[in-house]
DNA sequence: GATTTTAATGACTGACCAGTCAGTTGCCGG
DNA sequence: CCGGCAACTGACTGGTCAGTCATTAAAATC
């Protein structure tokens, strides 16, 4: 009836990644449809189609595009970091804190543990270049604490998952329970007594 | 062609939700299909909508049976516990980590936070019945500690949520990256650190 | 052993939706 | 201003599956 064609080619991955975050985010992958999706960015059902393969493929390309920038800045901030570990853990904290109550990527912990392992090679994929290297980024955080007296030695890679494991418990919480209007539920002071029971259970 | 009844109205159920858990664990619960989970209980699917009247009944009830007992069980553990509370939470840590690596229910974390939201009534239920008191009963051996001068003062709820979080992402990981025949994952040492740091960093 | 009750069956229906493709429209170069 | 191309469209197809129900036969009752 009216197809407006707009010549946008540049923009519609993004706009189309953009539309997929926020229809997986309320129905989870399998109940999302093309259609809504498509609708949802300005356009019609086959133009996903265009850009995307299959809706795994919109998936994954979700996955990278959301996570891997995030991994680098992390990153960045780690290697810039001079001195005591623990200042730097802090503020590493601090972030997640925000990403997990502001982020419309707090939904992604959620999705990849529901979806994730019916996708082989993205988890794969996820595994090797999220968590390994997010892992390693805090285990290596950990083991210069060791070195520079900081802290008590310890299975590093062991304490990374440990970090970590209570802010993505938060994540999945509040996307989990927070449809249903009840109260929004804080993170911030779990994750402020997280940091200091870790800070204390790691010094020598 | 060839019904042939039976007569076991008793035991039909449980084995229904006990093929349904395979089923769940294998697929996840939109792939799981009712004349699959039928198959593996030696019936058909018209049977199982004479106990339960929808795939969702059957999720729920699922749950209610498989988590509300084990519960049960560690409350009376902790009921029975007198002196100190570290080799309590030691005690329970340990039956975890079995759960975590022999029982069949490790699929269950991932099932539910990767479809509860789904499910209103059973989110609801599943907060009151399972994580409330779950929580509370953690939050409880906490301010024990507290009261005997064996913790220092801290907030008995984020300090409950910080206990369990490694442990169900242990259960998690394992389910999610387990289906690709790699390495297996032993969830022991984190574990053993997770104690290990979590005692030192409550004590006063 | 006839009658009733009840567990069980599985072919069928209706709804849903991923992915396709023939067709439409605007843009651009000549 | 026209012909061809590139972006886009949405009706359609093929397959899937939850839930239904007329039918069957074992067991219970008399």
């Amino acid at each position: 009836m009216s197809p407006v064609p707009r010549r946008r080619k540049d923009a519609r991955p993004a706009e189309l990644l953009e539309a997929a975050l926020e229809v997986f985010a309320e129905k989870g992958f399998a109940a999302a449809r093309m259609e809504d999706i498509a609708a949802r960015a300005g356009a019609a059902k086959g133009t996903i189609y265009l850009y995307f393969p299959s809706k795994e493929a919109v998936f994954e390309a979700l996955v990278r595009s959301a996570i891997v920038p995030n991994l680098e800045r992390a990153e960045a901030l780690a290697a810039a970091h001079q001195g005591p570990v623990a200042p730097l853990l802090r503020e590493l904290m601090g972030l997640l804190e925000t990403m997990i109550r502001d982020s419309r990527l707090v939904v992604l912990p959620r999705l990849m543990i529901g979806e994730l392992y019916k996708f082989p090679e993205l988890a794969r994929f996820y595994r090797a270049t999220v968590i390994d290297r997010g892992l390693g980024l805090i285990a290596a955080m950990h083991r210069k604490g060791v070195e520079q007296g900081e802290f008590r030695p310890e299975d590093s890679d062991a304490v990374a998952r440990l970090v970590i494991a209570p802010v993505l418990l938060m994540a999945i919480w509040r996307t989990v329970f927070a449809p249903y209007g009840d109260e929004p539920f804080d993170p911030a002071p779990v994750l402020r007594a997280h940091v200091e029971i870790l800070l204390r259970g790691l010094a020598p």
